[in-house]
DNA sequence: TATGAATGAGAGTTCATTCAT
DNA sequence: GATGAATGAACTCTCATTCAT
């Protein structure tokens, strides 16, 4: 689950320590990418002694692998949440707040995650990562298989990896551009009515 | 549109100069990254001295920066080419080859995007990166335009946005999962479906 | 005798740990040499705790120099078991025995006691160090003492330092060169040809 | 024959600068030994910045590496230029002013044998050393092959290899007793008897 | 008394940038 | 103009030692 660290932490300050560290991590990404978040700085942050830090964490490395891990999980369950959420909808009426969940939880951590993904291979992590995208894109294929007799598409497995990168990309797109609230709520409801499109070969948007 | 170099390069020898260290630059992302690419492994592999890198560049920020523009610019040429050649076919007939066009594109470029996107930020190239796609979405929209009446779609500017948008994600996940040839033609193949339906409401792919 | 030490160990408990301790540090110093034996490894394949370590040595050169001495201590020891158990023989035929004995047990100890001699400055061991070696060559003074009348040599203080020197000159070679068994048989015989020769001017080596 | 460098130093500042590094790594080393002879430090005493040091030298062990094979050239042309000088002189008559000058050599450079050796294999310089000692046991050889008919001793290899390892034996011994230049003169008197009884069986001393 | 988590000075090393030649 | 040797701040990481529990 989490990544391999040198000592368990079983211990409260322990779990305390890491946790810290790594939400010091999260904080610090944003404006300095990976580079400029020495690891210093990451304990100065966390309120750590930088021996401290390095008796949990092999390797700067192995700090924002466990990052990258811990932010990949948590998405991951909130997807589950909105997909379960989403269930007592018709078919057609689950898409929008499954987008619109999906987009508002990426949005909030933007460039942290264009960092953590951008410098997976120097983390090695791409294998993790391809792994938990194909895990979400897993949890997408089995929602849309509840209704794929009602849907034009017949392989739910494409249908969710194109689902999914699709919303990645509206994602990448808002965060770059430094988007205001307009413009994602813009955007979200154009993704529905996309997928709307493409999957019931309805693109009439529901008056709001 | 090039970066603000120390000297306009007005001489062929300085042109020339500006040109081999931004494709040494290009050269060597893909493997180092943007820190382990270093202004002495350019010059060096630029064949040129350390020195006269810095005549024309003010630091290292301004190669990558004038590398990401030369990029963009390629791409938008690239593209435009692209939407005039496709002109000739019905509307629906269209969507296939451009898609086509932009992910063979990209996908040759794989890490060096990568690289130079999630790195824009420190670059100072975010602004420039926000009206490139900007230009890229004004040529998407005019092309829509063409034929609006036949579409379902009233809102050119935000389907252009879309439609970009969509197409990087599914590059960036292609890129990212080290996709197989064969990943990447049904990617196409499933783009052009999604697009056609967003756009006219049709889905069926024509018999190869 | 043993190194000053914060509390004299006089509970059993406290002695073992003590004796732990320098056992550990002798089995690290071998692969690791004085930098990379920290005192964390120490305490750990000691099974002691790194605080209590720190109870009975006031710090890392202490625990060093505690196994310089104790080594030494031993070395002496089996040197006057040497010594002892020839006496029955003629001068001239004890000397095989004991260069044998010598150099059968610095062998043991090789790198160990490289890393212990090299490091004997910085551990504030030197004067130590003179006096253990002068008491050695006390008791060898004391052996040559015993059949002066037959030597050739008149002065045994300034012979015995010479055979003590050309011993452990003659091991350092045979520890360096990381010398085969054959190679440590043919030496100790040169060495017993070279002292009869000095001290009774007879080097025919006995038919073996 | 020196240490492979980064760059070969052809140039005249940098062939000062190399020197420069390595002198003044041999005078920090009596004191700080080799792990508080800091790179910083050495970079320092020399005059030159760390970057610069690093120009020349991959890493630490680089620079000790160099040390003591310009310390092994220098004693091997030394004793080379000793046993020359020495080829007018009757044989036994040649083994003192050798002696004396293998003591005087290396009684200069003391603490500094002591360090290198002791570190040889961390530096990793073991397979070094050992061949640069048998190309000094080499030379004693051949010397000692010149008058193999008047000497007692038949294997000249073995009989170079016993001398130079006495030879260092009592060299360590007067270097770490921190001897007085009486003992020093004492002792080479005493090896000089030692040989001329194990080479010739004559062990009376010429009146001085 | 024993513990071991915490500390932080300081190690080796890199690399963007300058400037004397 | 061109060069590349020189610079040194800043990086990641280690480990002797302390002290709250």
């Amino acid at each position: 689950m989490a990544a391999k660290l040198r000592n368990a932490p079983k211990q409260k300050r322990s779990q305390s320590l890491v946790e810290d560290v790594i939400e010091a991590t999260a904080k610090l990404i944003p404006d300095s990418g990976y580079d400029r978040a020495t690891t210093n700085k990451i304990a100065e942050l966390a309120g750590v002694s930088i021996g401290s830090l390095y008796r949990y964490f092999p390797n700067k490395q192995a700090i924002f692998r466990s990052l990258l891990q811990k932010v990949e999980e948590t998405h991951r369950k909130q997807l589950q949440s909105a997909l379960t959420e989403v269930r007592h909808l018709a078919p057609r009426d689950r898409i929008e707040p499954v987008v619109g969940a999906i987009i508002d939880l990426v949005m909030q951590k933007r460039k942290l995650m264009m960092v953590l993904y951008s410098n997976a291979p120097q983390l090695g992590a791409m294998e993790f990562l391809v792994r938990s995208r194909q895990s979400i894109r897993n949890d997408i294929e089995m929602a849309l298989d509840e209704f794929s007799n009602q849907s034009r598409r017949k392989n739910s497995e494409i249908a969710a990896r194109l689902i999914v990168s699709c919303v990645h990309g509206v994602l990448e797109d808002l965060i770059q551009a430094d988007s205001t609230e307009l413009e994602v709520e813009v955007m979200k409801k154009e993704l529905t009515d996309l997928f709307r499109a493409y999957l019931f070969g309805d693109s009439k948007q529901p008056p709001i």
